[in-house]
DNA sequence: GTGAAAGCGCTAACAA
DNA sequence: TTGTTAGCGCTTTCAC
């Protein structure tokens, strides 16, 4: 301790304050005692060591190193109107987000962020209570799921400062940016291919719809599809399932049994779809001939799996990468350059022909 | 506004204060002074509205909902010391950890809490650095997967404060808590029932086992259960693949070119084991006649596929719920009544028999 | 039951 | 380059 410091004001009210419990982290006030430096020279040595002197950081580092200091991020966040934490609500954490996720953190991390994480499970009004959370922590951006959301959600969201991407589709009037693909084209691109194939009842099974665009909108993709080949989409031949291979296999049982001379099905989800196909083999039905299975999604036991999976390759990992991207772009951007980001990526599909359709 | 609070202090900082940027959220003291009361009684309406009187609370909740005011976690949590947010740090996200994480959520979502997620992906050292960011952000508690970790960390966690759990697998010397089962007793179990079934060479196909106490532990039950039983576990029958499915069927027909002769092979991983029960399928291989495929989590797909993996079950979400039981427990319980929480809670494993092995 | 004052531990802005 | 001052928006403490 410098005992030049002695009778200060400074040096009494750390005294008065440092009464905490045993146990507890160092202040950066401390460090910049031990270091025999004002706090700033120690908050500038943490954020920005080139506009210090070598001879100053080298005795903060040691001062740091020696009281194992660790700063604080939140009294940090709460001067400087940042925190360095990204949010990203998905409606569970399976394979598929999972890629998505890892994408985002893959690009996020490099900036030096941290991700807070909320599922939606199956209760879709869990999404306005998780981004009322996550505003009151204050994130610096936000990675939304899908292009449905309460009005609350994009009336707090747009009346917000913070960058924001919505993902997995397409929205015709996005809160703010969009990465993502139509599943509407895409579901409409799969039926097509099989009609091409010259399946004429072709049954859909699909995850529930309610407040999922991106279900709701690859049926759709289905139905017109349907529609413009002058074939019938009944609601006898359309299924609604959790995404489980069990559901697959049940929800596929369902069908058959509604609509016996059912050609084709189309699952919107490899889970189901694989599932479903299993369902197949074992009722000794030959696939594609008996009844030709496509997916969604290309997981990856889509390739392996016998017969394989013909389905909708879309870019999950991508999905993550580009919206983390963006938002990297207009947080760290120069002022002024936020203007010229890309509001809306899309990042197709594809689909990929194998054995099964 | 009441015109009675005209030319009075508080009145002209806010003033001052309010130079902020359009679009900025409104603060405390801005719906205190639309209610007209102090920002005491705010902050208590939203903590604690049994302690505010009727008629308060309804002039505060009408102004919150007139200012569409959301509180500043930040600035609550800096001069309270608390976060309400759970960090958890998995190797990656994928559907096991993925599991584990939906029941950490589901416990601590109802006692308010966020969750920041880290993920260590490949490099072991990165785990490192994420204590050390979360812990710079306050958390309440901290998950870990598995038992390995860095001396700093070790030392960072064992002198901070908050409860940590380590999971899916038990420590000999925990940092804190631990939530999981023997991998070590897993991995000679179903060894064992293997050598019961009458296999003499048995090849093991685990993940790389740098940092990865589990897949070590596991590879090392085969060991010991094969040397109890005097059968070889030389390095030609025991490789280590990434997991995946892919891998999996790689990692299959690499031991069948180094040891033709095997009639097992145990993966600890049912992606491991189901990529390899598809190549030795399309080798034409009769599972379990020629050879006999036992898996390690009991994923979903384990039942599904044909013929059926035998495999061990883990409980996989209830860790996580347990992990998060304990932590709630010990965040929210009464002092001193800490002591009283089990800190080491074996879910236990399941051999499940099906058609494989 | 309600409010005033004093911080929580840091950083922005400015001064030296 | 370094330090000083004044908050960030809440909660704690204590007085009323």
């Amino acid at each position: 301790m410098a005992p030049s410091e002695s009778d200060q004001t400074p040096s009494e009210e750390r005294t008065r304050r440092s009464r905490r419990k045993q146990g507890e982290q160092a202040r950066m006030t401390e460090v910049a005692e031990r270091a025999g430096v004002s706090v700033m020279s120690v908050s500038r040595t943490i954020r920005d060591p080139e506009r210090v002197s070598r001879k100053i950081r080298e005795r903060v580092e040691k001062a740091m190193r020696e009281t194992g200091y660790i700063p604080n991020a939140l009294a940090s966040s709460l001067a400087s109107n940042r925190t360095r934490v990204a949010a990203v609500i998905v409606p569970f954490i399976n394979a598929s987000f999972g890629d998505t996720i890892h994408g985002i953190t893959d690009v996020l991390e490099e900036a030096g962020y941290e991700l807070l994480i909320g599922q939606i499970h199956h209760a879709v009004e869990r999404e306005e209570r998780l981004v009322e959370a996550f505003l009151s922590r204050r994130v610096d951006c936000l990675v939304l799921t899908g292009c449905t959301h309460s009005e609350t959600t994009i009336e707090r969201l747009r009346n917000g400062r913070i960058p924001v991407v919505e993902t997995w589709n397409l929205a015709e009037d996005p809160i703010d940016s969009v990465v993502g693909f139509s599943n509407y084209e895409a579901g409409r691109a799969m039926t097509r291919y099989l009609i091409g194939k010259g399946r004429k009842r072709i049954a859909y099974l699909g995850a529930p719809t309610e407040g999922n665009d991106r279900a709701r909108d690859r049926e759709r993709g289905y139905i017109d599809a349907m529609e413009e080949a002058g074939l019938p989409h009944d609601r006898k031949v359309r299924a609604y399932r959790p995404l489980a291979l069990r559901e697959g296999a049940d929800g596929c049982q369902e069908l058959l049994e509604r609509a016996p001379d059912i050609d084709a099905l189309f699952a919107a989800s490899d889970t189901l779809a694989v599932g479903a196909l299993f369902h197949c083999v074992k009722r000794g039905l030959s696939i594609p001939d008996d009844i030709a299975v496509a997916g969604f999604d290309d997981a990856d036991i889509a390739a392996v799996i016998h017969p394989s999976l013909t389905t909708v390759r879309v870019p999950r990992y991508e999905i993550g990468r580009r919206a983390a991207m963006l938002l990297a772009q207009r947080l760290d951007g120069v002022d002024g350059e936020d203007d010229y980001v890309q509001r809306t990526v899309d990042v197709g599909f594809e689909i990929i022909i194998r054995d099964s359709a």
